[in-house]
DNA sequence: CATAGTTACTTAATCGGTTAAGTAAATAAA
DNA sequence: TTTATTTACTTAACCGATTAAGTAACTATG
C-alpha cells in the first residue's frame, strides 16, 4: 500500500493539489463542500501530511530542540515535563539532545541547529559553558533560544533561572542557625552562572554571620566525585555542606558511609536538589528544592510567544522563579 | 546573511548543483581536486545542509522516536541514556514523546509516526496497552519497532525485556525467607505483559512454599495510589509486599509512614527500582535492579540493525537482559 | 583504427507539500 | 448595463537536496 499523498487525494476527487492543500488547512478560498468532501476522504484513506515537504517548504519544522547534560537527573527530568506539557499542546514536537556535560558535543549539537531542523531551542548549558558562548550568541541571532537554568550570562536572550543566591543565602544561613560553624559549598564548576550565584549567597551569608571565607570554602567537582569528596570531607574537616548539584548530595551520604561520619551530627547537609525520595533518605535530606516543572514550562511559553511573535524581544523577558528550602533531619540541630 | 545552499556553492564554483551534492557525499563520480574545492568552500561558507530537503527526497530521516509513558523514572531515564548513546553514535537524532500513561496520547503518536517523521521506533507501551495494539500492529507493519521493558505480546516485532517473572520469583522468595507470611505484590495494570510475568513468577514463589494465594495477594493501582496503598496495606495487613514500580516503592515509604508501621519490622518491602538513592533511604531498600541502560541500548541497537539492513527480521530478535536482586535493610529479617 | 569503457561532469526529474499569481464564473456596486 | 469585486478554484513555481539519465572527453581493448 503506498503512502497517501495530497496528490492521490486530488486526482481521486479531481481536484488540484492546491485545492487539496488548501481545503486541509482551512483555507478560506475553498468551499464548504468542497472542503468537506476533501477533508472525508483524508480521513478515510488515513492521510498523514508528510512533515518533511511542509518544513522544506514553509521553513519551520514545528519541532524544537531541549539540549541539556543529563536526564537522570530529577531536576531535568522535571522540567522536560514541564516543556513537554507546554509542546505538546501547542502541537510541537520535542528533540532532546544530551550533552554529557561535554561542550564539544554540544557545540555539534548546536551546529546542526544551523540547518533548520528546530524552529527554536531550550537550552542548559554545559559546565564548560564558557565554550560554548560565541556558537550560542551566534545561534541566538539565528532562532529564539531560551535559557533555562544553566544559563549563559552574554548571551543576550531570555533567562529562566531561579534565585540561586537567595537561596544558597537562605540554605546556609540555615546551617548557621542550626549550629554550623565550619560550612563547606560542594560546586560543580567555576564557570557556571548560577554555581556563582550560589556561591555569591553562601559567602554573603557567612560574611552577615561573621564566619571566616577560607580557601577551603568552596570545592569543585567535575566527574568522579566520589574519591574527591572522600578526601574533601576528611580534610576540610566541615561540620555542615551544602550540595549544589543533586548528584553530590548523594555523593556526601556515600562519603559520610565511607568515612564513619553521622549525619546530621558530625556532619549536616544541604542538597540542590529534585530528588522525590528526599524525605525518606536517611537521614532525610534537607533540600533547596528547585521549580524544574515551572522553570520548563515558563522556559517552553516564551520560546512558543517568540516563535508565534517574532517581535517578542527574549532578552527582555528573562524570569526568576524561586525555589523552596525543605528542612529535614539531615540538619537537624543536635 | 541567506542560508547556505547547495545552489549557491554551485554558482561560486561554476558546477552544478548534483556536482556539488555528489561531491560533499563522496561520491567516487567527482574527481578528487574538484571534492576539495567544494568542501573547502563548503567549510569556508559554514554550509549546512538542510534535513529535511534530505529528508524528503531520501525518504529517510536519520531519526528515531522514543515513546515511553513518563520521563521522571529512574528506569526511562537510564534507558534513555542507553538509546541516545547508540543513537549519537549512529549519528541519529531522538525525537522523544510522553504518553504520560494515557493511551490516546500514545494513539495520537503512533498515528503521526506513519508521515514518515521518523525511520523507527522505540516503545514501551501504557498501561492500557491493549488500545494500542492494533495501531502498533499497522505501524510495525510500515516501519523498524522494537519495543523494550512494557511490550505488547501480540505485536510481532522484536522484544527487550528483563526476566520479570524469575525476578519477582527470586524477590518472592527472598520475602518468603526471611520470614514473611502475609506476601502483597504491588501491580500497576491488568494489562501489561511485565505485571502479569511478574505475576506469574511471583505465584510459583507462593505455591513453592505453600503460601496460600488469595484474592487480595495482587493489588493494582492506577494513579493516585498514595490513598489507596494506605489503605491496602491496612486491610490487607501484610507482612511483605513487592513494589512493580519505581512510584509504588515510595508510596509504601510514605504509606508506612502514615499507618506508623516500621519498615522493615511490620513490613518488608522489595522494590522494582533502579533508584540510585535505595541504598540511602530508610531503611535501605532491597531492589529488583532491572538493567535499563541495557535494555535501551540493546533496544536501540537492534533498530540500528534492522535500519541497515531491512533483511533483519525483527520478530527473531527478541533478548531478555537479567534483573539482580540487591539485598538492603528493608528486608532484613528481625 | 574502431569500438567499448571509464571519468567527470550536467540536465532534469523528483520527493510532497505550500503559495503567489492567474482565471472563469458569480455577485455586487455604480 | 457596465464595471468592480468576490468566490472558488487551477497553474506553476518553489523549498533544497538527491539521483536517474545523458554527454563530452579521454583511455583502454581487440
Amino acid at each position: 500500500m503506498e503512502n497517501v499523498t495530497i496528490r492521490m487525494l486530488a486526482e481521486k476527487l479531481q481536484l488540484s493539489t492546491a485545492t487539496i492543500s488548501k481545503a486541509l488547512n482551512n483555507s478560506h478560498e475553498i468551499s464548504e463542500e468542497t472542503r468537506k468532501r476533501v477533508q472525508d476522504l483524508a480521513k478515510e484513506l488515513n492521510y498523514v501530511p508528510n512533515p518533511y515537504a511542509s518544513s522544506l517548504r514553509k521553513k519551520s519544522s514545528k519541532t524544537i530542540a531541549v539540549v541539556i547534560p543529563e536526564i537522570a537527573d530529577s531536576f531535568f527530568a522535571e522540567a522536560i515535563n514541564g516543556i513537554e506539557a507546554v509542546a505538546q499542546e501547542k502541537g510541537y514536537h520535542v528533540l532532546i539532545y544530551l550533552t554529557h556535560e561535554s561542550s564539544e558535543k554540544e557545540q555539534a549539537i548546536l551546529k546542526d541547529f544551523q540547518s533548520g531542523r528546530v524552529d527554536g531551542v531550550l537550552i542548559s548549558v554545559t559546565m564548560e559553558t564558557a565554550n560554548s558562548e560565541h556558537s550560542l550568541s551566534q545561534l541566538s541571532k539565528e532562532l529564539p533560544l531560551v535559557f533555562f537554568d544553566r544559563v549563559c550570562e552574554e548571551v543576550a536572550t531570555a533567562k529562566i533561572t531561579t534565585n540561586d543566591s537567595e537561596a544558597a543565602y537562605i540554605a546556609t544561613k540555615h546551617l548557621i542557625e542550626v549550629g554550623c560553624r565550619n560550612i563547606g559549598l560542594l560546586a560543580a564548576s567555576e564557570q557556571l552562572t548560577i554555581m556563582r550565584e550560589r556561591i555569591k549567597g553562601f559567602y554573603r551569608a557567612l560574611t552577615e554571620y561573621q564566619l571566616p571565607v577560607t580557601n577551603n570554602s568552596v570545592t569543585y567537582f567535575t566527574r568522579e566525585a566520589n574519591q574527591l569528596l572522600s578526601d574533601t570531607l576528611r580534610l576540610g574537616k566541615f561540620d555542615g555542606v551544602i550540595a549544589t548539584t543533586e548528584k553530590l548530595a548523594t555523593n556526601v551520604y556515600e562519603a559520610a558511609e565511607t568515612l564513619k561520619l553521622q549525619l546530621p551530627k558530625d556532619l549536616k547537609v544541604i542538597g540542590f536538589s529534585n530528588l522525590s525520595t528526599a524525605r525518606f533518605l536517611y537521614p532525610s535530606l534537607t533540600t533547596v528544592y528547585q521549580p524544574a516543572f515551572e522553570m520548563g514550562k515558563a522556559a517552553a511559553t516564551l520560546l512558543f510567544k517568540a516563535l508565534k511573535n517574532s517581535h517578542v524581544t527574549l532578552t527582555q523577558q528573562s524570569m526568576e522563579i524561586p525555589s523552596q528550602l525543605f528542612i529535614r533531619n539531615s540538619t537537624l540541630q543536635q
